[in-house]
DNA sequence: CATGAGATTATGTCTAGACATAATCTGCCG
DNA sequence: CGGCAGATTATGTCTAGACATAATCTCATG
């Protein structure tokens, strides 16, 4: 491993595991030239490639600090639903239950502990009196114990997740199905119509913290994107649901 | 701009012209300071900051070239059926038809010239006997003339155009559909079952290169991803169609 | 107390040179 | 002609120092 590598992997992984949360300050390039015993160049090559990553942001004179994750902004190439639905967004939580992980559960967030404890919750959202998305989520209290103690009233549990989970690693699916007369009747749709699925599992330095799954009424919703090959100086544009 | 900035443009703008193609060998470090006057870090740093955009590809001793896309990655985060679907895919033109851009073309694409000439093709993507996706396609002619002479019996149009357009910029939208009876039939699905749509449009230097349309049956496809906020020494994972 | 000028400081960029590394190329030898 | 050893070459990493820039901090002055 290089040098600037080896610096580098330090601070990801302090960030990574919490020990610095979003919004510390991190070592100035002094400190590290100090620390490690190497020219400045070294050092702040391993701090830019930080900030190519979007783990960290740089202000001259003021110093390095670790990125604050913005809600508006995507983590995982998908926001936030209360920043795309904006100002007339609504949130209620239809059912909410903490117990011990069943064997589906466990199917959704992948390797748990014998006995580890979930938190599933089910949200709607609105835009006024029309229903936008049912929001079907289970929490790891293993790696969210704070969860068990919060109702979700005032920020919905995407947004309040995002705020305290630093970083974490995420997979997705969507998909198509159509609703089936549960889900029908809460989205206001008929039965069968086409609905877009979009299934998450988010893990922090391997550990589940959250599967989720939402769905959309199809004639209501779509997932946009764009991209481009080109060099970017800001972090990847991601999806957004409009 | 900075010295290094200003190279990295100049070597971008040689390739996003098409005047570098993919595989073509750039300057090399040393003639890079030699043309430019400036220190050999800064030339490397121009080429590293490329690579770091995946538009070039560095092997020591042998020298820097433009990196060739490859088909069975991502170009914009969702890739092509042909390496999705493995070697049991196969493909037929359903309807091939040159013509000049009717309003509801121009919709699609954007902004035409007077008199700009399109070709629309409609594709259908097989797995053995089973269809997997209707492919909705429209091309400018202007942007990419020798479609116009090819007849897509080899390679979709999807994986042809890969090869051929170097790099552009794209945008996508994902949604859910109930299947028209047109399509219904086409994928051997029943009428009203939910698909999965994907709409892209693709531009290169801001010209529109294609719009295509892929209509997939909800019960046999998701696009899954899988997304990290670390630092990737690769170019960053895209979508995949499972 | 408010404010603006100037000192301070951390980052941003660049240079010239050095050694390391890996892959290619060359030419010798069987 | 084939293949291996060594020379060559382009990239990869690092150093020590320099100047530039922007934001913050300090402090004297009104």
């Amino acid at each position: 491993m290089t040098r600037h590598a080896a610096i580098r992997a330090q601070i990801e992984a302090r960030i990574l595991s919490g020990a610095l949360r979003p919004g510390d300050k991190l070592p100035s390039e002094a400190e590290l030239v100090a620390e490690h015993g190497v020219a400045r160049m070294t050092a702040s090559r391993a701090l830019a490639d930080l900030v190519a990553a979007g783990l960290v942001v740089r202000r001259r004179k003021a110093g390095s600090f670790v990125a604050v994750p913005r809600a508006e902004e995507s983590l995982f190439g998908i926001p936030d639903l209360r920043a795309t639905l904006g100002p007339g967004h609504a949130h209620a939580v239809l059912h909410r239950a903490t117990r011990a992980a069943t064997a589906a559960d466990k199917a959704r967030l992948g390797a748990l502990p014998r006995g580890a404890r979930v938190l599933a919750l089910q949200v709607r959202h609105m835009a006024g009196a029309v229903p936008q998305a049912i929001e079907d989520r289970l929490i790891n209290l293993a790696a969210v114990p704070e969860a068990a103690a919060e109702d979700f009233g005032a920020a919905p549990p995407g947004s309040w997740l995002l705020e305290r989970v630093p970083w974490t690693e995420a997979e997705h699916r969507i998909g198509a199905l159509a609703a089936d007369a549960a889900t029908a009747a809460l989205l206001a749709v008929a039965e069968g119509a086409p609905c877009l699925v979009l299934d998450r599992l988010s893990r922090r330095e391997g550990l589940p913290v959250t599967a989720v799954r939402f769905t959309y009424p199809g004639d209501r919703h779509a997932f946009t994107g764009r991209s481009t090959p080109r060099l970017r100086e800001a972090p990847q544009p991601g999806m957004r649901i409009s």
